[in-house]
This record gives structure tokens, C-alpha cells and sequence, in this order.
DNA sequence: ACCTGAACACCGTTCAAGT
DNA sequence: ACCTGAACACCGTTCAAGT
């Protein structure tokens, strides 16, 4: 009997659990910090110990919920063998990982092994894992569900907005992936996007120089929010403590440093509520006064 | 003599030209795409030729010219051995490798060797480097200067998200490098920043959830744009391309395949103008919109 | 011509062995 | 008690050697 890495052993010792059923299909596995207060390993070793298990499609990842096993065996890929490699085929099964387990999941090595290709083959298909990341994007940007055009800028434009939000939900990744917005890369889903935006507000009386403005400045708080959610996700991921747990526990923590003395006006934040802010309603509130200013532009412009 | 990788004869031939004299400091070296072009190398070659240059101290990237000779010999750090290692030292280091060569370049081993110290040395002052990131950014805060309150709620919020926005100039890293905003550690220069937010917000009648909302909207913009700042600013650094002069060369190509059809209104951008679309004209006008908006929303409530 | 295994130069972090 | 070298399990990508 080898000694093998402490990482292996939790992962074994879970392993066991899921196999003899002890711990069935949709049941949350030891969250990292319990595996860390278990166990007495670091932090790191916990991870590796999950991330192992995910690798092997056993546990995965839920957001609201922590790792849980997964429903049935192995998931891998959809990919039987005889699938010739593609562009597609490649970006779709990154797309799978990143959605499973964070953009740190996709490495070219674990692609090729879910597609049962070796990893040099990869490069025959996209130049770089750069190019990849950036046609993961563009693939996000196609989930949005446009519609047809309504005559109303600013309902058209808060559709638009809530689509995007929504595939940034379903893909934590997104933000961190964004391909650059100056510097644009001929994706033809974003340009449809961004033409669909433009088209909202053609008639407004607006510049083009000033409609783009608008879509930008639209696209970069969709952005920032969504790097927070990235955040949250993956925090959620590898600790299975979401936003309201972690402020429940570790609030009056907080409270104390707060109330301390120094932040007189942002103690009152923790006086007044238990400060649940969640991502949706702070989207909802920013696109409101965004599309307000927007709104009162217009008039002036008009006037 | 023994053979070596094509990336360090690549650094060679350069170091060579910069010792000869050919290569002044100042000077532009030769960009990642030209030495793909001259030495039909990859670009992953030609990037990590200038990054081993780069890790010596012999060139460093300038946003908006390229990677260029340094003015001294290796600037390494400021360390002569005898300053003892701290949290403080050693974020400091990151933070200095980040603004020159970007958040890849920050690795454990890298800052080690900056302050002359072993590798695992560093464990003792964070436990990961996921924490020495989350410092990283709270040092940017502590470098708005936020200065006295005036009374003038607009004043004060334009101000303050200004500052910001410089702080996230000089440190490209600080968009990617930013610690959840909804799951926050407490970050004393951060708090800081978000007392005085909410100072500025106090006589306006929102409420506090409001006036964080408000808060968190503007950060969520400069973080977005952010994102896009470092993307470019990485592009500059790997390419030596700016932004201007991409879309002098691609923006001819870029219309091509707008006017190719199904982009009717975004093909007007590209009649209209070169399309110069800046990062800094982008955040005031997204900034103005945005307060245009809460400053309704203050009538509203206020009525 | 097409494909890929081995290798290179890295990572963050663990752990046992030093002082 | 404090510190660190070696090792582990990874990366993306190059390149020579296969078919």
C-alpha cells in the first residue's frame, strides 16, 4: 500500500461515501471549511480534494446550495468518440466545465480529456487558450434572447440588459471571460447585440456616438455586477456558504469593526437591517437610475 | 554549448542589442507580433522572450508606447535584505510587480525573489495568495484622496468616483484583483471609501439600503470599465499595439464585415467617424448619466 | 500531411527535514 | 520555534518524432 497525498485521501474517503450510498445523488459532500475542520488540512487541500471528485463528475458544484453528487455517474461529455473535433464542439465543452466549476476548471488538458482528444489536437481549432475564452463570450451573448423591436427605447433597452444579466447569471464566468470592448474582436453574437441596442435607440434623436455610449455604458455595469457574481459563485463553490449565510455568521463581526468607531453613517447600514443586498435588486436599481439619466439626456437633446 | 529554448535566444538577441547600446533606454524593443513576424516564432514565444526580459528588469511595458528599455539596470525592488519581511512589504512588492507587468506576473515565487526571501517565507504573512490579492486592492482605495466634505451631494460623488477612476488607471490589476463587494472582508481603506459615499449621500432623504445601492451602482460601473481598462492595457503590454492604433489598422476590416450586411445602424459608426471610442470619455458620460438619474430619484423621494 | 508524446518553463501549496 | 528545499499536482505551449 502506497502513501498517497492527503488531497487523495478526503477525496477517497468521500468517494467511499458516495459509493456506498451513504451520501446519495443531490446531497451536499463536506463543504472545504468543514473538510478543513474535519480533517485539519489547509485549505488548498481541501480544494484539491473536491475539485478531484468534480473532475470525475461524482460532485458538482450548485449555486445557493455547495458541492452536492452529482445525479448520475460520471457526467463527462456528450461527445461519444465518433464526434469529429470542432470549433464548436470545443468551446461548447468549455462552456460545460466553466459552468460547472469555474473559468480555473478549463484547462486545454481537461478539455481534450472530456472530448477524449489529446490536447495538442486542440490548437488545431483555436489558436490559443486566449482565442478560446474569447469565443465563450460570444457564445453567452448568443443565449440573449432579443425579440422583436417595440418602438420604446427604454423597455427594449431594460430587455436587452435583463437578457444579458441573466446569461451572466447562468455563466458566472462571463465577466472575467469578456472579450475587450474597445479593442473588439469581430464576434458576430455581440455585434448583433450591440446592433439590436443601436437599433432601440435610433430614433431618440441621439448622435451614434452618443448610442454607443449608452450600450457601453450599459454593458460596463452589467460587467462590474458580474464580476461581483463570479465572486459570489465561486466563493459559494469552494466554501458552500452563500452571500446571506456568510452575514448571518460573520455580520456581527462586521457590526463590531463597523461600530468601532470611524464609520458612523455605515454602522447605521447594520443598525437598521440584517443588510441582505443581493446582486438582482442592486441590477434592478442600476439600470433604473441608468436609464433615467438616459432618459432625461434624451430630453435635453430633443429640446 | 548546449542548446536552449527559442524564447531565451530571443531574449538573448535583445539583451544583447541593449548591452551593445543599440537599444537605448527608452527605446521600443521589438513588439510580441513584430518578433513573430521577423523570427516566425509563436506568440507565446515572443510573449514570454519579453517577459523574461521584463522578470530581469531590463524592459518594462509602457501603457500607450510598448515595451521599452528601463531607464536603469534591473530595477528588482527597493529591498536590500536588511528590511525585514511584513504584510505590509510584501503586498507592496505585488503591487509594484502588477502595475508593471500586470496580475500574471505576480506569483509567489516572483514577489519571493523580489524581496529576497525564500518562497515559502511569504506563507507566514498571508495565508494565499488569494488574501495578498484582496490587500492588493484595499491599498488602491487607501490612494483616493477623498478629501473634505462639501455639502454638495453630486460634487462629492463625482469626486470621489473620479478618484477611483485614476486609481484604477494606474493599477490596471485593480478591476480583476477586487474582492467581492457583497461578501466583503473587512477592507479598512475600502470601508473608508464607503463611509465617505455614504456621508456625502446622508442629507439626501434615501435611505441607507438606498444609498448603498447607489454606492455599489457606481462601483459596479468602474469596476466593469475596469475590466476593460486592464484588458486593453494588457493588449498594449503583449502587443504594443494601443487601442487607436488596432482600430487604425483593423477598423477597415472591421467595417468590411459590418457593411457586409445585417449591421445596418452599427455600419453608421463606422461612416461617421474613425470610431475613437476612449475609456475616459466613456466614464464620464456613463458617471453623468448615472448621477442624472439618482438626482431624479432624489426629486422622487424628497416630493 | 496530420497528429501527438514528451518536454519546458512555469504555477500555488504541502510537508518533512533542517536550524 | 522558526524557516525552507523538495516535492506534488498542476498549467499553456513548443517541438520533434511519430503515422
Amino acid at each position: 500500500m502506497t502513501e498517497q497525498p492527503p488531497y487523495l485521501a478526503i477525496a477517497d474517503g468521500i468517494r467511499r461515501r458516495i459509493a456506498s450510498g451513504e451520501l446519495a445523488p443531490g446531497d451536499r459532500v463536506p463543504s472545504t471549511r468543514a473538510i478543513v475542520r474535519e480533517s485539519g488540512v489547509a485549505m488548498a487541500t481541501a480544494s484539491k480534494a473536491l475539485a478531484a471528485l468534480a473532475r470525475e463528475g461524482l460532485v458538482r458544484g450548485v449555486p445557493g446550495v455547495g458541492t452536492v453528487v452529482a445525479e448520475v455517474a460520471p457526467v463527462r461529455a456528450a461527445h461519444d468518440g465518433s464526434v469529429p473535433l470542432s470549433r464548436e464542439a470545443l468551446v461548447a465543452a468549455a462552456v460545460r466545465i466553466a459552468d460547472a466549476e469555474g473559468l480555473a476548471g478549463v484547462s486545454m488538458r481537461r478539455i481534450a480529456s472530456d472530448l477524449g482528444a489529446s490536447t495538442m489536437a486542440l490548437y488545431r481549432h483555436v489558436s490559443s487558450k486566449g482565442e478560446l475564452v474569447r469565443l465563450m463570450t460570444d457564445v453567452g451573448f448568443g443565449e440573449v434572447a432579443l425579440g422583436r423591436p417595440s418602438g420604446d427605447w427604454r423597455a427594449q433597452l431594460t430587455h436587452a440588459a435583463l437578457q444579458l444579466w441573466e446569461v451572466y447569471r447562468r455563466h458566472a464566468w462571463m465577466a472575467r471571460a469578456m472579450a475587450s470592448f474597445i479593442r473588439p474582436d469581430p464576434m458576430p453574437q455581440a455585434m448583433k447585440y450591440t446592433e439590436w441596442m443601436l437599433r432601440a435607440l435610433r430614433d431618440t434623436g441621439l448622435s451614434v456616438h452618443e448610442m454607443m455610449h449608452v450600450h457601453l455604458t450599459i454593458i460596463a455595469f452589467v460587467q462590474g455586477l458580474g464580476v461581483a457574481m463570479e465572486l459570489e459563485s465561486n466563493a459559494l463553490q469552494d466554501t458552500g456558504v452563500s452571500s446571506e449565510q456568510w452575514m448571518d455568521r460573520n455580520g456581527g463581526r462586521f457590526a463590531a469593526i463597523v461600530s468601532g468607531g470611524g464609520y458612523p453613517v455605515l454602522a447605521t447600514v447594520f443598525e437598521h437591517e440584517p443588510f441582505g443586498l443581493d446582486l438582482d435588486s442592486l441590477f434592478g436599481f442600476g439600470l433604473a437610475r441608468l436609464l433615467d439619466g438616459v432618459d432625461a439626456h434624451i430630453r435635453e437633446t430633443s429640446a
